[in-house]
RNA sequence: GGAGAGGUGGCAGAGUGGUCGAAUGCACCGCACUCGAAAUGCGGCAUGCUCGCAAGGGCAUCCAGGGUUCGAAUCCCUGCCUCUCCGCCA
């Protein structure tokens, strides 16, 4: 959503933001919408102001004509109030869907990418910031995870029976090895890096898929539920509209929150994409970052945030790479995005296995989050601000399961277990085929 | 699922048709008193929109949406949410 002063004051820097990620300009049609609206608000409040007056008159002149017995007085301002209904009911019609217009405008442009991101129509215009770690030297050719798998207890078959393409049925080790890495995941963003677990609802109302910029733009990319709920396809959903409709305190920011849920996503419109494997699922697990900041922090927060989730590929001992998205291929409520590339030796390519947004105000100001600032050095106490929104997955936990098992692989099919997940596994330090 | 009660400012809590954007208390901010602080006193203190160069006006908002009325926090209807009891259930 977008800011209608922001617009008023710039509107060359708004249509150049839009130009920047492939949009047409429209300044123009919004501040004619604008405009529109703000000449039959001040009509409309004009009528209310004299209905008032006259309504007060009114009972003014009542308590007097008890006295003198006159009511001519009482009468005439009645008629005129009925008169005035005749016109107001019509300007406040028109003042309600001018509003609503502005709103479903400011609500459908994606968010203005910032200065330092670069320039791009589609992830071959993304930037390589930083790589970790070194691919591993396999003295065999190293398989995909989906031909390792199936030995390992990562049913497709059974999940494609259960609940068709794009579902999967894990069984025990390869089960044992989705938990640990998922608590393993949590642990770490809560006791090392200051994220604050939450377990929240996986549905959610029309008002939170909109909160965070689902709705109503890409409704055909969720599942709905026959009493009209989201399930949701990221935490993203329900950690970020924790604060929606509020006005948080100074003191409270930065919020940091991490949650390990299931996510669905119907992946319309991927059709043919990742079908094979683990990589693109209609559900599976991740563990999410969310964080309410100040607009002053939200900046270093994206950076802890995205070091947050790196800090977890190290510990697994996973090469990635970081990569700065351009413009053209953010998501439509980021400013600024950073996404981590899992190094994948059976498909010999780096793969999204985390994305890290800062979506400033755009999120916040769908969602009516705010927060009052200190009062600054005369004294006087600010009005309320929107909040900066960041989220980011720290990490994608069928992904990783996927990374782990291309990685660790050794030659007879058996996969070693990452030294820091073996707390997690029970001490399982090998999955061998077949058990 | 059934029965009942209720949703008012940051919080507590008055307010049952007009002068109520809303008493009072607490919290918070400023000033006075004080060597300083506490206590006390005085003043201030909701949000959004809109008109205006400004000073300052106006409109809306007492859970949400409809309705009655010249006029609604107050009356009526619907929805959502909370609480209590019963039923069911992990």
């Amino acid at each position: 959503m977008h800011d209608i002063k922001f617009i008023r004051e710039n509107p060359e820097g708004f249509d150049a933001g839009l130009k920047r990620r492939g949009v047409e300009p429209a300044a123009a049609t919004i501040l004619a919408l604008d405009t529109e609206r703000r000449a039959v608000a001040t009509r409309m409040q004009e009528a209310q102001n004299r209905r008032n007056e006259a309504s007060k008159a009114i009972g003014a002149a009542k308590a007097r004509a008890k006295v003198t017995g006159a009511e001519d007085e009482a009468a005439a301002l009645m008629a005129e109030v009925a008169e005035l209904k005749q016109t107001l009911p019509a300007l406040e019609n028109e003042e309600k869907e001018l509003t609503a217009r502005l709103h479903d405008e400011l609500a459908r442009f994606p968010n203005l990418p910032d200065a330092d991101v670069p320039k791009g129509e589609d992830e071959a215009g993304n930037v390589e910031v930083s790589r970790w770690g070194t691919p591993r030297a396999f003295d065999f050719t190293p398989r995909e995870h989906a031909d390792i798998g199936p030995a390992l207890g990562l049913d497709f078959e059974t999940g494609a029976a259960i609940s068709g393409a794009r579902f999967t049925f894990l069984r025990g080790q390869m089960a044992r090895l989705q938990r640990a890495l998922g608590q393993f995941m949590l642990d770490r963003q809560t006791m090392e890096n200051g994220y604050v677990e939450c377990a929240p609802p996986l549905l959610v109302k029309d008002e939170a898929a909109f909160g965070t910029g689902q709705l109503p733009k890409f409704a055909e990319d969720l599942f709905r539920t026959t009493d009209g709920r989201w399930l949701i396809p990221t935490a993203e959903v329900s950690l970020t509209n924790a604060v929606s409709e509020q006005i948080l305190t100074d003191g409270a920011l930065p919020l940091r929150m991490t949650a390990l849920t299931p996510c669905f996503r119907s992946e319309a419109g991927a059709a043919g994409k990742d079908t094979r494997g683990y990589i693109r699922q209609h559900q599976f697990d991740k563990v999410e970052l969310v964080t309410i900041s100040r607009p002053e922090d939200s900046s270093d927060e994206h950076e802890r945030m995205t070091l947050a989730a790196e800090s977890i590929l190290q510990a697994l001992d996973l090469p990635y790479r970081k990569m700065l998205l351009c413009a053209g291929d953010m998501g439509f409520t980021a400013r600024k995005t950073y996404d981590l590339e899992v190094w994948l030796p059976g498909q010999g390519a780096y793969r999204e296995i985390s994305s890290c947004s800062n979506c400033g105000p755009f999120q916040a100001r769908r969602m009516n989050a705010r927060y009052r600032p200190e009062p600054g050095a005369d004294g006087r106490k600010p009005g309320p601000e929107f909040v900066h929104t960041l989220n980011g997955s720290g990490l994608a936990v069928g992904r990783t399961l996927v990374a782990v098992l291309e990685n660790y692989q050794q030659a007879d099919g058996s996969v070693i277990v990452p030294e820091a997940l073996r707390p997690y596994t029970g001490g399982l330090a090998v999955l061998v085929p077949g058990t």
